[in-house]
DNA sequence: CGTAACATGTAATCGGTTACATGATTAC
DNA sequence: GTAATCATGTAACCGATTACATGTTACG
């Protein structure tokens, strides 16, 4: 089970359910997603099995928060994960199935890649907004000094390149569909 | 729900429950899996409500076959699928989060990304299997001649594509950690 | 005065995995 | 005889999504 991993390896640096959100979607966002309606139980959950320590505080604005750190034994749980082997839940991708069944709909093919095309450049484009806010914050980029920025990058630049060859590939689709059948249809 | 819509997509052919568990895993396999404790009861709900038909055919080894076969009400189930837009399932990659969280383990690095080469090293050697075989059926290949083969063809020129950027990734980061600690360690 | 952000949760449901159950035929 | 392939299913469980429930503070 990943998120509970994520959330022990975040909470390294104390927070709280409600932060934890914000930071996994501005961190490990391009690639994991978690909702709070399954962070908090999940955050009980470790609490009690020892894995995360809480204490209350109280807050600016609404009720008071549950702060919650990584115990050692957390900490152990979370290089045992990370000794094992790599983990591959296996990939689902919706949208190229729909790719793969498109000649029962041709007309709807110019359209469809698009739209995909569209999604992905904006993807993208966020993921390089980060790259250009992380070599103003470090001029040495992409030679980090620690380890601790180290591997967030290596992430970043497969996110990346991934993100490029798939734009490409759109393009490249649109461009035999349109050499298929006169460029003027179906805008 | 993407697998109904699959085994729509699939049974234009017909076939058994156990067909196409096998068909999946040798055409979308590459983006898309499912168990047979899934599809059986996928088929007799489909089926139920109209969109499937079946009939029941004695088989050389073992029980009789149940072969379904997608309906008219399927098929148009089928095309509101492929005439919405794209369907992104949130993608979930937890080897990129055991990746970002490596600075806890910097030890393990080496070995981790040598593994994930190894496994993506193989499934790009399964894919280039695919292509190798599509290029021998097809002369003409990649300018196929019909809709049927375009759409497949262009899954598999992404998986290829997407399966090259990440083997060399592993390479370059391999490079990098090797470079930072001296080139003898953690064989 | 309403809306957004802060902050915590529960309940119902769904898609998917793992394990279990059954039994025939074929190849070694 | 025993393992693999053919062929069908059910049940328990788990991870994740969606919808619901509650209440405060700050901003325009």
């Amino acid at each position: 089970m990943a998120l509970e991993h994520i959330l022990l390896g975040m909470l390294r640096k104390p927070a709280s359910g409600y932060d934890l959100k914000a930071e996994i979607t501005g961190s490990v966002g391009h690639f994991w997603h978690a909702e709070l309606s399954q962070i908090y139980p999940m955050l009980r959950r470790l609490e009690r099995d020892g894995l995360l320590a809480v204490r209350t505080e109280p807050s600016d604005k609404g009720p008071p928060r549950k702060v919650y750190e990584t115990t050692p034994a957390g900490r152990e749980r979370l290089t045992t994960w990370l000794t094992g082997a790599p983990a591959f839940g296996t990939e689902r991708l919706e949208w190229l199935a729909q790719v793969w069944f498109l000649d029962e709909r041709p007309e709807r093919a110019l359209p469809f890649f698009r739209s995909l095309r569209a999604d992905f450049a904006r993807e993208l484009a966020s993921l390089e907004a980060i790259e250009t806010y992380w070599k103003g914050a470090d001029p040495s980029y992409p030679d980090v000094a620690g380890n601790a920025d180290l591997f967030p990058q290596f992430t970043l630049a497969l996110g990346l390149r991934k993100l490029k060859v798939i734009v490409d590939w759109c393009d490249e689709c649109i461009a035999r569909l349109e050499a298929r059948h006169g460029k003027d249809d179906s805008r």
